[in-house]
RNA sequence: GGCGCGGUGGCAGAGUGGUUAUGCAGCGGACUGCAACUCCGUAUACGCCGGUUCGAUUCCGACCCGCGCCUCCA
């Protein structure tokens, strides 16, 4: 088996990853507050540790992946409250969303998919916990997290109690024994959804939902968790806290933090309103071009959003549907190839997910089968297929990937094989006039021919 | 102020103490009725200044610039 390497934010470098447990890994990523739409920064973790799944799922034999939705959350209130609406139907609106736009990013379903408000009773459970073993106090209806408690509370964002005390915008509150201390849970005013608990009626705190759901569902330590890098600090520093002071135990053994998607070399984030929604740029550009742009850095460095890096990310989709294409002949991939273990694709991934190398890798199969003599194209082909799939590309048929239609008044198949057809005809009688006449009447309603040895087909372009 | 990340050719983006990926775009050629695809060839790089070294884009130090976090955030 290759040695799978991977950047822990603990140590600040890349370390081999070995399990807890070999027969079961668990793997952890944050998934989204349900109250908007997603933009493409929070498709980034989805799509990268996506990669991550599949490639686990290469290695070990069994992957427990968990996703959670948050659908209990102060701007979900603010939001059902503005639109008028039962907060329940919010989050299933927007939690349907989010897996219809994940799903045609060609990320894969996670193994569980636990909600916040389904497991209240296990943080509660939890917090309980936190405050037998004096980790925790109750306080005007809060409880709160004693970050004094934890002698190394801030080693995965690397600031002691001070520095972070030094920054302005910690949230002063007269019933908290010391400034940095979190809430675990806050009290509910009558209009606001909430829970019966030990501190009187009210709603959890940010971070012990991932804490519980982790415990409930993989374990009081698991292997791998993931998130955006906006997330070590507080939201991570926090879990740990509350997973490592609750059970005694380490929580995570590796932290895994994705790079941020920028616009104009600024952060791209809700709260800067500069975002771009997953679900308007799927109108304009497939999933997998998507997929593509956000696979074409590596996870952690920043990536650039624009209109240029998607539109080469299309272009090289191209190339490499074409290897697949071919020039006309019919080349089947060869049955029950599988990729070996020491494949170039299979080494980068597992050096840190270095998804650049990998597609590079894609190139040279492909740049491989376009020169290949027949009886050699059934393996490359396959080859260039195995090798995709680890990354989620090329999931679609050549033909259909170049005939996808963008919009509604396209000319139909039919009218453009009548064409054609027509324009077949014209070769024929060696009118060319005729038969570039044609090509500029396609070409100008998207339509792109090409003339191969086995006939001519088309494309839309987009 | 504290902590952290980064500056690679027109663009995107890996990587490496020497032979200097890969793609997109460009240029030249082959192929094509014309194209497209493909193939062949080709130019353009490692922020700045020192140091270590036979040799530095890579290691070390300083500097400049950019970005992020410091209790909303992927």
């Amino acid at each position: 088996m290759p040695t799978l390497t991977l950047h822990n934010t603990l140590s600040g470098r890349k370390e081999i990853f070995t399990p807890i447990d070999p027969e079961r890994i668990t793997l952890y990523v944050c998934g989204p507050t349900v109250y908007n739409y997603v933009h493409i920064g929070n498709a980034r973790p989805v799509v990268a540790f996506d990669v991550l799944f599949r490639l686990l799922q290469r290695l070990y034999p069994q992957v427990v992946y968990a996703r959670n939705i948050t659908d209990i959350d102060d701007k979900i209130i603010n939001a059902a409250r503005d639109n008028g609406e039962p907060i329940s139907a919010l989050t299933a609106r927007f939690t349907e969303a989010f897996e219809q736009d994940m799903a045609a990013l060609n990320a894969l379903p996670p193994t569980l998919t636990p909600h916040a408000t389904e497991h209240v009773g296990d943080m509660i459970g939890m917090i309980e916990t936190l405050v037998e073993k004096g980790h925790a106090y109750a306080a005007e209806g809060h409880a709160l997290f004693d970050v004094q408690s934890m002698p190394d509370y801030g080693r995965l964002s690397k600031r002691s109690l001070d520095d972070m005390l030094a920054g302005a915008r910690v949230e002063v509150a007269p019933y908290k024994k010391y400034p940095g201390d979190f809430v675990l849970w806050k009290p509910s005013s009558d209009d606001q959804p909430g829970w019966e608990s030990p501190w009187g009626r009210g709603r959890p705190g940010w971070h012990i939902e991932c804490s519980a759901m982790i415990a409930r569902h993989l374990g009081p330590l698991i292997d791998i968790h993931g998130g955006g890098q906006d997330l070590i600090f507080p939201h991570h520093e926090n879990e740990i806290a509350q997973g490592c002071c609750a059970h005694g135990t380490d929580y995570v053994r590796y932290w895994l933090h994705n790079g941020y998607i920028n616009i104009d070399g600024e952060k791209m984030s809700k709260s800067l309103g500069n975002f771009r929604l997953v679900r308007e740029l799927l109108k304009v550009y497939p999933g997998e071009v998507l997929r593509f742009a956000l696979l074409s850095a590596h996870y952690r460095s920043p990536l650039n959003f624009s209109e240029e890096v998607l539109q080469q990310a299309r272009s090289t989709l191209d190339s490499l549907y074409y290897a697949l294409l071919g020039r006309g002949e019919q080349v089947t991939p060869q049955a029950g190839y599988r990729l070996a273990e020491d494949h170039p694709v299979n080494l980068a991934l597992c050096d840190d997910l270095n998804t650049p190398e990998a597609i590079s890798e894609l190139h040279r199969i492909a740049a491989a089968l376009n020169k290949a003599d027949d009886t050699d194209k059934p393996a490359l082909k396959a080859e260039l297929l195995a090798a995709a799939d680890l990354l989620g590309l090329l999931t679609h048929e050549p033909s259909a990937w170049f005939q996808q239609g963008s919009g509604d008044n396209d000319l139909g198949s039919e009218d453009i094989d009548a064409l054609i057809t027509e324009r077949a005809e014209a070769k024929k009688a060696r009118d060319f006039a005729r038969a570039d006449a044609i090509r500029q009447q396609l070409d100008e309603a998207g339509i792109v021919l090409e003339d191969t040895r086995e006939g001519t087909r088309w494309s839309r372009k987009m």
